[in-house]
DNA sequence: CTGCATCAGGACAGCGCTACCTTAGTGCCT
DNA sequence: AGGCACTAAGGTAGCGCTGTCCTGATGCAG
């Protein structure tokens, strides 16, 4: 009433529509799409006058109207177990590096290594129609799996490797990184070695079952000195752990963290109980987080490619995204055993 | 022509729609939107039906028609400086905590302390219309003032108050926190404090200016005594500095670090070296992360509420997004001293 | 000079949902 | 009993973009 003729549309998002800049570029909306697209052929010069005016116009596509129209829309998912723990975040950031130039949005999501909440995760997530998901490692509930094998949404792995058919995945064998570290203590004339793993999520489980492996191969496994608990790694629980262990059993000399941060852990409460490392016990991470080359005595560790990985698997995704086959669909990025001062 | 009435349109996602829950229901279609969504008046028993429609069909709703039919999104654009320092992890879940049950959506990115990165991820996000910003302090550049401003989103600023008007804002004095620092640091009879800052955010630089502030006006300080540098903050570069501090000052008695992992550093680098801490050196840690309590000695430092800082900044913004004015627009955290061996 | 293949560009419709307006139905006051 | 306000539900249209045709122009062989 107060305006009859009221073009100030509250619908409106009130940005300039790919319309306007057709109108203003003297062509069709399609051609205007197209152009800007890179899509089929369009000539240079409608290309160009197309791309000054939505210069002009500061205009930038609606993803909601493209993903409506195209069914498709412009994000990846990536779910990981955890933030706090460093080791995801350089995943993440390489992860970002590769998919947003191109033009991929990356939705984060943290299932706090909850199967159930993955598995709310995903579920919410293909509301959103990702073009594909980043996933930590196999170990999820059949819902999941069966979510995403009926969504046909292209999956790639990362973390754990996997030959079966059809898998993508980028990681490393978190079985043999155990053997590793087995064989390293072995090979500094260590009699009574123990596990400590913490979380026991499936890559902890791996580790130690690598670990136990070596040991038994080597005469040298103790069911005793396996020590497995669920509850979240964190530097306190590491000393904590290392101190039961070495009250219960005091000829232990040398230990496997499954994770840097209980191996930090233990050479802080090592220091402040006067326990030599690593003339009494030798201590191993794995991980090599930033901090660990810098503790007294400097933690021995098992670099793990984390940036690497994330950068693989966001770039298999493309392949993927593009249609076509990973010529290595399962990629073995290894590990490095960093040898310092605590062995 | 091969199939004359071919019903799989491949545009279309395959999901079931609004309509066919509609049908199921035995209602409209903006029934069942009104239903699901929980607005304007349906009668209970309609509701119930269509919720139990749209469960039998395992419906979710698509983000991206509902963001173009009503003009908005339902994602929350959160920009931090790194996501390395688990600061800001802290902050993120607790963000998500809040946002994610209200049907929102968290799209976090992370500006590397640059401003001219933020302001390139200011510019993305105002593509996807977000219903708001949660942003990390208020040093930005002039463009991404003015793009916020002229946007009219509702914005909320994390981890410094500004008492301007209009401005919501969730966080701390740090310009009190570093007082703080020099007055516990004082009370402990010391003569020669110093304060070492990386990064050089613009927290970073109130915290020392807070600092400098206390030691002018118990007539202690000296400017040799005020490291900083842009470099980024680490562990190791914190042991560097530290070293390097007091070759050059050997009577420095108290450091106050801008950041724990600095702290730790020099823990570690005062173990190495025979240092003792905190006869003659006291060091005071920012941040209290995680590891703090746990360094031999333990680190004294100053808590930050890290998680309490994202849920009220999420709260406010949920006021705003209902077009509700905040009560407290700005919101003092506070921030706690602990006490350790370290001083 | 005609006929056909090729290609650039455009018309049209519709993705799934919600804002707006309208209609049908209810109770209550005069 | 009639009229009115009010509420519940539906009809209609359109958000901004792109997939699918389709048209018209161009080039080249016969």
């Amino acid at each position: 009433m107060t305006s009859p003729k009221n073009d100030k549309n509250t619908r409106t998002t009130g940005r300039p529509t790919l319309n306007e800049v057709a109108r203003l570029a003297g062509v069709s909306p399609i051609t205007a799409s197209r152009a800007l697209r890179g899509v089929s052929t369009v000539a240079t010069e409608l290309v160009e006058k197309v791309q000054k005016a939505a210069l002009e116009l500061n205009y930038v596509v609606n993803p909601a109207a493209r993903a409506l129209a195209s069914a498709q829309s412009h994000s990846v998912v990536v779910l990981v177990p955890s933030l706090s723990n460093l080791l995801f975040i350089d995943t993440l950031e390489a992860i970002h590096r590769v998919l947003t130039p191109k033009g991929f949005e990356v939705l984060i999501g943290n299932f706090h290594y909850s199967r159930d909440e993955e598995e709310n995760l995903l579920r919410n997530y293909m509301a959103y129609q990702p073009r594909g998901f980043l996933l930590t490692g196999f170990d999820r509930t059949e819902s999941s799996r069966r979510m995403i094998e009926a969504s046909n949404i292209p999956c790639v792995y990362m973390m754990e490797l996997d030959s079966a058919a059809g898998v993508n995945c980028v990681g490393f064998s978190q079985l043999s990184a155990g053997e590793t570290a087995a064989e390293h203590l072995l090979s500094r004339g260590r009699k009574r070695l123990a596990y400590i793993g913490a979380q026991l999520d499936q890559r902890t489980l791996l580790r130690g079952e690598g670990f136990r492996k070596a040991l038994q191969k080597a005469g040298r496994y103790d069911p005793d000195l396996e020590v497995l608990t669920p509850r979240a790694s964190s530097v306190g629980l590491g000393g904590e752990l290392f101190l039961q262990l070495l009250a219960a059993h005091p000829d232990v000399d040398a230990i496997f963290f499954g994770n840097d941060d209980l191996a930090q852990g233990a050479l802080l409460e090592a220091l402040r109980n006067g326990i030599k490392i690593p003339e009494q016990v030798a201590i191993l991470g794995f991980n090599d987080l930033p901090m660990s080359e810098h503790m007294v005595p400097r933690l021995s560790s098992i670099n793990t490619p984390r940036e690497a990985i994330g950068r693989r698997a966001a770039e298999q995704m493309l392949t993927l995204m593009a249609g076509n086959k990973v010529a290595r669909p399962v990629e073995d990025m290894g590990f490095e055993l960093k040898v310092r001062e605590s062995t």
